[in-house]
DNA sequence: CCTACAAGCTGAAGCGACTAGAGGTTCAAG
DNA sequence: CTTGAACCTCTAGTCGCTTCAGCTTGTAGG
C-alpha cells in the first residue's frame, strides 16, 4: 500500500506533455541537455514521470516562456535545489534578463517605426511606385538609424 | 583606358566588409546561400567586388537589420531586379513583417512586466527571501498570462 | 490470449543565420 | 625576395528545438 502510493502519480511522457504544454520531443531534449533529470523507466524502457518532474518541467516551461536561456534555467534550477545560497544570483540573472528584454523592445520599436514609414510610402497602390519599398531598402540614407545600434536586434 | 575604368572600383572582400559593416564570413555565407551573386576573381582566386555588389550588400544589410528573413530578402531582390511587376508583393512582405514586429513588441512588453514583478519581489536584499524569484518561476499561477499567448515569443 | 495500433524508444539530421577554426595560398609593401 | 596580413576552402559548432526513420512497448477490443 505504501509502495503503491508512489506509483499512483506516475505518468508516461505523453501525459506529461499534455499537462505541461511541452512537446514530447522537447521533454526528451530537456533530459538530454540535463535540464530535466532522467525519470524511472518501465521494464520495457519507457519513461514514467512523477510529481517532482511535473513541477520541475512547469518551472522550466515558465522560465522559457519568459525568455530565459536554457543555461540560465540550469543555474536557476541549481539554486532552487540548494536551499542555502540562492537569491542574489537569481536576482542578478533576472535583472540582466530584464535589461535584455528592454533592449529588444527599444530596438523593435525603432524597427516598427521605420517599417511603418517604408510600408506607407507605397501603400498598396497598384501604380506610380516602382517601388518605394525597394528604394527605401536600397537607400540606407533615408532611414533614421543609419549605422547606429540597430544591427543585431534579432540575434 | 576604357577597360581600366571597370577595375578602378574593384575591391577585395575585406574592404567590402568595412564599407558595408557586414563581416567577411557573412559575405561569403551570403554568396553561398545565393543572396549575393558570385563576384569575379583574381588570378589567385580572390574575390573582387564592384559597385553593384556594394549596393546589393547594402540593401541586404539594411533589410536584415530590419529583421527581414533571408528568404524574404531573396524575394525582394528578385522583385528589385525585375523592373516590371514588383510593388504589391514587396508591400505585402513589408506589411506582414510589420505585423510580426508588432506582435513581438506586444509579447515582450508583457514579459517585461512580469520580469519586473518577479525581480521586484526580491530586490537584491540579502535576507528574508528564499527565494521569491524561484518561487515565482515555480508558481505559474501568480503570473498574468497563464497559458495565454506568451509561449513562442522567442522563436 | 491474440492482435492492432497508438504511443513510446533511439540516434541522427535539419533548421536559420551565422560564427569559428584549421590549414593552406595570395597579395602587396618594404 | 621576404614577410605577414589578408584571403581561400572546408568543416564543425552555436541555440533550441523539430523532424525523421526504423524500431519496440503498452493497452484495449474481440
Amino acid at each position: 500500500m505504501s509502495e503503491r502510493k508512489n506509483l499512483e502519480r506516475v505518468v508516461p511522457i505523453g501525459a506529461l506533455a499534455e499537462q505541461t504544454g511541452v512537446k514530447v520531443e522537447t521533454i526528451r531534449y530537456y533530459e538530454q541537455v540535463d535540464l530535466l533529470p532522467p525519470p524511472e523507466r518501465t521494464e520495457g524502457n519507457q519513461r514514467r514521470y512523477g510529481k517532482r518532474h511535473v513541477e520541475r518541467l512547469a518551472f522550466i516551461k515558465h522560465a522559457r516562456d519568459l525568455g530565459f536561456s536554457v543555461d540560465s534555467i540550469r543555474t536557476l534550477l541549481k539554486l532552487s535545489d540548494s536551499p542555502t545560497l540562492p537569491c542574489d544570483e537569481a536576482h542578478a540573472i533576472s535583472v540582466a534578463h530584464l535589461g535584455d528584454v528592454r533592449h529588444k523592445i527599444a530596438r523593435l520599436r525603432s524597427l516598427e517605426k521605420e517599417l511603418e514609414r517604408i510600408a506607407a510610402t507605397c501603400s498598396g497602390g497598384v501604380s506610380a511606385c516602382d517601388c518605394a519599398i525597394i528604394e527605401a531598402l536600397a537607400d540606407h540614407s533615408q532611414c533614421a538609424h543609419h549605422e547606429s545600434g540597430l544591427a543585431g536586434a534579432w540575434r
